[in-house]
RNA sequence: CGGGCCGUAGCGCAGUCUGGUAGCGCGCUUGACUGGGGGUCAAGAGGUCGCGGGUUCAAGUCCCGCCGGCCCGACCA
């Protein structure tokens, strides 16, 4: 390709309405265009990207030996009610109707679909199969963002194990699973998996694959040493133990005139620092009254509490009731003497002494508290969220916490689905039993954005050359130069024959443009021909991620950079 | 769905409070000079001021309604 003819539509500054550094990055270097909230046109450039993930992808898939299909994304409601889905989903799948009337969903996964096809095989003979397509799906997210990080339509290869038994699924989970680590690798992304919960995809085990990145939105916990990684709504971790002293025989009232956080309190003469502080929450659950304690400097993780209590619904009370059922507002609660009241306490406030909680009456505090003598708590649990730097629950190291970006998915199903749609096989018995389903799901543009996030500088993005759009530049910086001309486009076929993807940058602009777009394109490699090297018979090579620069003779140039290149696919 | 911000040339923005000839930078076109990190000069092209209605002699600006986009939160297979 030349730079010349080539639609690469780069802007000199950000577009004033994104934030995550990909989508600033991917829209400024000409690889996508929004459509509307939660759309994007990939340009020429963008869909060249997304066409090497695709390919990876699809290798690592072939490789554990699944077939690839292609499925209609719109569907019969009659495929959806058979699952249940018609009625669980809710708004978040887009539906429509035809001219006759009939109810169509968009869709926004295909369980109900493969499963459907899965209902023609016969015999356990036949299993395990592994099915999977590229296919694009509908999702009618509530908030669209952070460009193509979180969209309503997108690219998904999504795919579907088939067995006989619960040992036969867990092979196939599991060669999905090395299967997505070498995809990851090879994508050039940190992948974590951690465990998570399934959702509305039923089943019972699913595992989230998760890149770091400030633009993410899901938080987790990971140990460096040894690895254990988890999504805050479960992780543990341990603390320091904290030395009370003796306490006083009985808690003791004290005035805490305008104090109305626990850092007011930490602040105050005669306070208390947030560890020797008790934290009093009240929820309503089920419209029963529920006193939720913790240490005063912990957070509550409220999908802790949720998966803990059983119950319909479970929310914060209002200030209102607060005051009506404590007598005071928050700022002055405690759960001393309140053995009318359900009290959980979190564990962390297991044997605690002369602590400090509220007294119930505004602008009053109690000191001296013994949790176990004071407080009735009819419940211990975990409710607390662990934080950056706190022990990993495994081998004691300080672990992170940071926001990542969900890469895929990977789901143990069972036989939701294939009992749904009649999907059974008989076995050597001639028993007919239910086909034991897994699915598997990576988000194409999601991934090409976190790549984005993870590699890209001041300058621009830094493709890895496996997903790069064009593996090398070749920058002629004087084009009506005859001889770098010449020199320019013999190396360009040279390259190309040698078959990289190579784009011939003869646009008649100043160097600096040249070079500013080639960065921020993020091409790994740029060679760059001009007159002054070429009167010292070199061309210079310039590597993306890093910066290093090299002098090449002109007759080598061609062959260290296919080396180069090759050495770096994978 | 709740809260906030925004919509003016391809991109980034000023002008709106206080109504009176629609502007700036970049980009684009043509020419000249220039030529190794977004160059200089000159001449140009480019606008239903998101849409609809209203007030007014006059609306980008004031009023009403709608549409669209971004951010925070809720939600999220």
């Amino acid at each position: 390709m030349r730079w010349s003819s080539a639609f690469i539509p780069t802007l000199r500054d950000d577009p004033a309405d994104a934030e995550a550094a990909s989508h600033k990055l991917l829209v400024r270097a000409g690889f996508v265009r929004q459509l509307m909230a939660g759309h994007y046109s990939l340009t020429p450039l963008g869909f060249r990207s997304l066409r090497k993930v695709e390919g990876i992808i699809r290798e690592e898939m072939d490789r554990i030996g699944a077939q690839e299909f292609r499925l209609p994304c719109m569907h019969p409601r009659e495929i959806w009610e058979r699952s249940g889905r018609w009625d669980s989903v809710g708004e978040e799948m887009f539906r429509l109707k035809d001219r006759k009337q009939a109810d169509m969903v968009l869709g926004m996964t295909h369980e109900e679909i493969f499963a459907h096809h899965a209902a023609e095989l016969r015999s356990y003979k036949s299993l395990p199969q592994i099915w999977y397509q590229f296919q694009t799906k509908f999702r009618d997210e509530a908030r669209p963002k952070s460009g193509l990080l979180r969209v309503r339509e997108f690219t998904m290869k999504d795919s579907y194990s088939f067995d006989l038994d619960d040992a036969g699924l867990d092979a196939s989970f599991d060669r999905h699973f090395e299967a997505y680590r070498r995809i990851f690798k090879r994508l050039g992304l940190e992948a974590v998996a951690v465990e998570a919960s399934s959702g509305v995809m039923g089943g019972n085990t699913s595992i989230e694959f998760m890149v770091r990145s400030e633009a993410g939105e899901d938080w987790i916990a990971h140990c460096a040493k040894c690895g254990y990684a988890a999504n805050v709504e479960k992780a543990q971790s341990v603390l320091p133990p904290v030395e009370d002293g003796p306490g006083l025989a009985a808690p003791e009232k004290f005035p805490t005139p305008g104090v109305k956080t626990i850092d007011d309190l930490a602040k105050m003469d005669g306070g208390a620092p947030g560890e020797r502080q008790i934290k009093t929450l009240v929820f309503a659950v089920d419209d029963k009254n529920v006193l939720v304690l913790l240490r005063g400097d912990h957070k509550l993780a409220e999908q802790k509490l949720v998966d803990q209590v059983e119950a319909q619904s479970i929310r914060p009370a209002e200030p209102g009731e607060i005051k009506r059922l404590m007598g005071a507002l928050p700022g002055s609660l405690g759960a001393v003497g309140r053995d009318d009241l359900f009290v959980i306490a979190d564990e962390a406030l297991r044997g605690r002494r002369d602590m400090v909680t509220g007294a119930n009456e505004d602008g009053f505090h109690l000191r001296g508290v013994d949790v176990e003598r004071d407080v009735p708590v009819k419940a211990w649990l975990d409710l607390r969220e662990v934080a950056d730097g706190e022990g990993c629950p495994a081998c004691q190291a300080p672990f992170s916490v940071h926001k990542t970006i969900e890469i895929g998915h990977i789901f143990k199903l069972g036989t939701k689905y294939s009992v749904a749609m009649g999907a059974s096989v008989q076995d050597e018995k001639g028993a007919s039993v239910p086909i034991v389903m897994g699915s598997y799901g990576i988000g194409l543009e999601r991934n090409l954005a976190a790549i984005v996030e993870a590699n890209h500088d001041a300058n621009g993005i830094c493709w890895p050359v496996n997903t790069a759009p064009y593996e090398v530049v070749v920058t002629v910086v004087k084009p009506d130069d005859v001889e770098c001309h010449e020199a320019g486009e013999q190396l360009y076929d040279k390259l190309a024959k040698a078959g990289l993807d190579v784009i011939l940058d003869d646009r008649d602009e100043r160097p600096g443009v040249k070079f500013k777009d080639a960065d921020l394109v993020g091409f790994p490699y740029r060679v760059t021909i001009g007159p002054k090297g070429l009167e010292k018979g070199v061309v210079e090579l310039v590597r993306r991620r890093d910066g290093q620069k090299s002098e090449v003779a002109v007759e080598h140039a061609a062959e260290t950079i296919v080396e180069a290149v090759l050495d770096e696919r994978s």
